[in-house]
DNA sequence: CGCGTTATTGTCGACACGACTCGAACTATC
DNA sequence: GATAGTTCGAGTCGTGTCGACAATAACGCG
């Protein structure tokens, strides 16, 4: 009823702080996430995200770009961005844990397999989670259902298509990005005219790509310009095997 | 470099844990947010958001529920939503603190000056403090700055625009709020076309709203209907006093 | 060189959107 | 009660976008 709260704020309850990271990227045409196999009690031998306790004297953004280094040895990702807080009672058994989810987009899984332990870490595609086939610890997997919901969002807002792809990449490449990441099909006529309608986001290098094994005219080869923030060239409007 | 963390998960910091909330609702056509004068040290006079610390039988939903309550005596508003946490070193000179923010909607002021104490809250004008003509205690200015970016995103791609409006309401009234939360003008007869185009949003009550003063042809009154998730029927196109 | 494959360009119809106009229904004032 | 002013609802029209589809270009391979 009144502004004073009835709870003594001079004997606040402890908490630890966390910082999860949901590690994105694509691998022969899907979507899929980096997962480490816990050794510990709570858990053990299921697969959870990556992450670890925030420091007092770090931000929370500070914390994800140092958690993100350990586990992969990337220190400039192309996407690192906060999307969620958890703190639900009883969620880690041995305290009382809130953790600040963050999403990361890496370019190609390189990156990863040179920092981390093979044996303790492996890409997953992100159907197996979404669809229930893999359970993962604590409530990792809500949150990474909540990443990819994210990102299927941003992927409409902002420009993090580009962050998929490589330094150069086709218009086939960056198509890919948004039929596994949204489940449709786009056509490739009207999907060239919409990204290149957009001025100044992507640029072409002049050079091509060098055709695969199965032949075809060589495609052109594009690296990214500028972000935008509001409006993106593709929309999602027809829907075809939404999960 | 490996997935052993150099730090001791025994040893781990505490954190106390605040929820604080964005309450926004619409006042006279602009949109305003509920604010609170601090009667303790840190910021002493300083207006500030409202929020509390989080309690470890509950969940951070919860807890805003429960805030807000308390603050407003609101039970169940039409929006309660998180959308960050924030946790720099030294945005609380007494402590470490991590505090998830949400953004709450409220129909009307009556709903809130029935909860809470007149000389310690008041509705300021969102302009103010994105204007930076107020300044917030501790890092609050910031965390409305990004509620208000959020309402923007939000109310292209989901049906938050009634959570402002009452039970029922006009089509002028529902203009009203995305004029005021995007800064622009927008068209009355096409912005009508395009509510009804979304087939079940708006539901027609048959009634009719009684002409202001200034006479008038009586508008006809609408309920909400069900929400819609993706592509809304208003979107955010031309721009003109955008801040 | 012909064929399959892939990338790029072209065309066309449907539809959505913005700008604008006109009629309908009410209040206020003379 | 007639008229002006005001607000809302409905119609029109031109432009631009988007999806579907056809046509052409550039490669590898046999």
């Amino acid at each position: 009823m009144s502004t004073k709260t009835p709870y003594d704020p001079s004997q606040f309850p402890a908490f630890a702080v966390t910082v999860d990271i949901v590690i994105l990227t694509m691998s022969a045409g899907a979507l899929h996430v980096l997962l480490v196999r816990r050794g510990e009690d709570p858990f053990e031998d299921f697969w959870a995200i990556p992450g670890g306790f925030k420091r007092p004297n770090e931000t929370l953004d500070e914390a994800a770009h140092r958690e993100l280094r350990e586990e992969t040895g990337v220190a400039a990702p192309p996407v690192l961005a906060q999307f969620g807080a958890y703190g639900d009672p009883g969620r880690d058994p041995r305290m009382n844990v809130v953790t600040v989810a963050y999403l990361a987009v890496l370019r190609n899984v390189g990156d990863i397999e040179a920092g981390t332990d093979a044996a303790d870490a492996a890409l997953t595609p992100v159907s197996d989670v979404l669809g229930g086939k893999l359970r993962l610890a604590f409530d990792h997997s809500g949150i990474v259902r909540d990443a990819i919901e994210r990102v299927r969002v941003e992927l409409e807002a902002t420009g993090i298509a580009t962050a998929f792809v490589g330094q150069t990449f086709t218009m086939a490449e960056l198509r890919t990005v948004y039929e596994a990441i949204w489940g449709v099909q786009l056509d490739a006529a009207n999907f060239r005219r919409s990204i290149l309608a957009e001025e100044g986001w992507v640029v072409p290098t002049g050079r091509r790509a060098r055709p695969g094994t199965t032949g075809g005219r060589p495609a052109e080869l594009y690296r990214a310009g500028r972000a935008w923030s509001h409006g993106g060239p593709i929309h999602r409007t027809h829907r075809t095997d939404e999960r």
